[in-house]
RNA sequence: CGGGGCGUAGCGCAGUCUGGUAGCGCGUCUGCCUUGGGCGCAGAAGGUCGUCGGUUCGAAUCCGGCCGCCCCGACCA
């Protein structure tokens, strides 16, 4: 009595996630904790991937490198050191990506020489350059398209689990051209490529178009992106493909014979998606039970849930199971049974949508009487019963139905939460209520002040907006299209 | 780098103000029980209290240094 200790007893939140409404930004930290996919490791800003989070990734990479090698490209691999006087041939490059870089400055033992030092890859512009120069003879090399999986290290001041990590997975694409416009082609065709993808399987629209002069990447001659909208209305680019032009062959000589028999310099591009977009995935479709993903990129699609209370009562539900699931993976489903004993349902259902298993199946004595399952689907807790019979069918249907519904909410709420505003004022009113479409002089310093005042920057100007000339709403000055600003990851 | 918070069992935390045998919940293990929305009972294992030093008969607790992580801002995919 007298050490009577206020036991904190076991709450809701110790069970459930923070949610969306109270805080976005916890809701995502204990949502990618608790659903396993990733931890924080020791090092400072960098994560551990765990199994649930790095299956994600796998079959992103999946259908990615399918995409690429289609569109004609190879991989290859190239080396994480990179010689530091490489980075410094560009100055712009250089100059931009400095206080990002992870310098080697010891080796064997020793203080490496000033100028023998080396640098762990932020991107591999250069270091694929110095091979490109020796792989280019002639016309007939061209195009080159190349492709790369790869780690990359950028030392960011405020890491985010997949958002922003200081070392982070990632695939870039490098390629070159005999033309400008057949390296202008492939840059948009990438782009497309990505959007393909972000709209197809992650089930996330996404607005294609142009980054302005100072969102461009550092050695690039135009910048490209695509952009999604997350749940809390914040933008996130979730792809670049870049125009490089001339400057990275002009800094590594990288020319080819043309059919004139000239020395041209190659035309360039880059183009990159990395683990961020498992941020992006979670971020769009998630919900306060936990993860939420779409079909075509879900590590597993069902989970068949054993019911019982006895080993009499057991065994034939779970001999129906096996059989249900060897028929589910047939139909090409990724299923797994659960005949954990040791666990009630209860708990079952609740751990199983925390980690975003698209459908899950009851199964039971009752059923088994019944001859039926039941069906429930992660996105809309919708749970039907079944026959099993065509439970198969059924659960196709289900993610199927699944997928175009994730998509169509997603772009429903993109698109309720996109504005076009004509004033200053509107814009500073509307500063967090999602993509704000807005007429601006196209300077850099009216974008700076936007950004100093508001907190909003610029997306991109979308391929799918008609451009329609107007007036700045900052200076009043001639504007040739409205651009997207929004509060950004 | 600035501001804030934290470091005690695998996880979440109490204990620190006011120094005196290291605690609670969850999880884990054993056994029984239970199973259609986060079961129950009994028992058990598990901790150099971030680190180094100081004060003290005695430090998780007081003092000082260091290290690390998280959150909020400035940089970024």
């Amino acid at each position: 009595m007298a050490d009577e200790k206020k036991a904190p007893a076991k709450k809701d939140k110790d069970l459930k996630l923070p949610t969306r409404e109270e805080n976005f930004s916890e809701w995502y930290i204990e949502l990618v904790k608790r659903a396993k996919l990733a931890d924080n490791s020791d090092v400072r800003g960098s994560m551990v991937i765990r199994p649930n989070g790095y299956a994600l990734w796998e079959n992103m990479q999946r259908v990615l490198d399918g995409m690429f090698k289609d569109t004609g490209h190879q991989n290859a691999y190239f080396p994480v050191l990179i010689p530091e006087s490489y980075l410094a041939k560009e100055k712009k490059h250089v100059a931009d990506f400095a206080p990002q870089v992870a310098v080697v400055t010891h080796a064997g033992g020793k203080p490496l020489p000033e100028g023998e030092r080396y640098v762990i890859r932020p991107t591999s512009e250069t270091i694929i350059n110095r091979s490109f120069t020796n792989w280019v003879q002639s016309y007939r090399d061209l195009p080159l398209l190349i492709n790369q999986w790869a780690n990359v290290m950028r030392w960011e001041m405020r890491p985010r689990l997949f958002l922003r990590t200081t070392e982070f997975l990632w695939q870039e694409g490098h390629t070159c051209h005999e033309t400008k416009e057949d390296a202008q082609a492939e840059t948009l065709k990438m782009l497309d490529v990505y959007k393909t993808f972000a709209e197809d399987f992650m089930a996330m629209p996404v607005m294609s178009g142009q980054k302005t002069d100072s969102e461009k990447f550092p050695g690039a001659d135009s910048t490209y992106s695509i952009e999604a909208m997350m749940q809390d209305k914040k933008a996130l680019q979730a792809g670049t493909s870049h125009m490089l032009g001339q400057n990275f062959a002009k800094m590594f000589d990288t020319m080819f014979q043309g059919r004139d028999g000239q020395k041209h310099y190659v035309w360039q591009t880059s183009w990159g998606v990395s683990t961020r977009l498992i941020g992006a995935l979670i971020m769009t479709h998630s919900d306060d039970a936990g993860l939420v993903v779409p079909p075509k990129l879900a590590p597993t699609h069902a989970v068949i849930i054993i019911i019982g209370r006895t080993p009499e009562e057991r065994a034939p539900v779970k001999a129906k199971a096996e059989a249900l699931a060897a028929d589910l993976k047939k139909a090409g489903l990724r299923v797994i049974i659960d005949d954990d004993e040791t666990k009630g349902p209860g708990f079952k259902y609740a751990e199983y949508e925390l980690r975003g298993v698209c459908l899950r199946v009851e199964l039971g004595p009752k059923d088994l009487e019944k001859g039926q399952c039941v069906l429930a689907r992660r996105d809309t807790k919708e749970k039907v019963f079944e026959p099993l019979t065509s439970a198969v069918t059924k659960a196709q249907a289900m993610l199927d139905a699944m997928q175009q519904a994730l998509f169509a909410k997603a772009k429903a709420f993109r698109d309720t939460h996109t504005f076009e505003v004509n004033s200053y004022d509107e814009l500073k009113a509307k500063a967090d209520d999602g993509f704000l479409l807005a007429h601006w002089d196209g300077t850099p310093e009216t974008e700076a002040r936007i950004k100093e005042e508001t907190g909003l920057t610029t997306r991109n100007r979308p391929f799918e907006l008609k451009q329609e000339p107007g007036k700045c709403v900052v200076t009043g000055k001639d504007s040739p299209g409205r651009i997207v600003f929004s509060r950004a990851y």
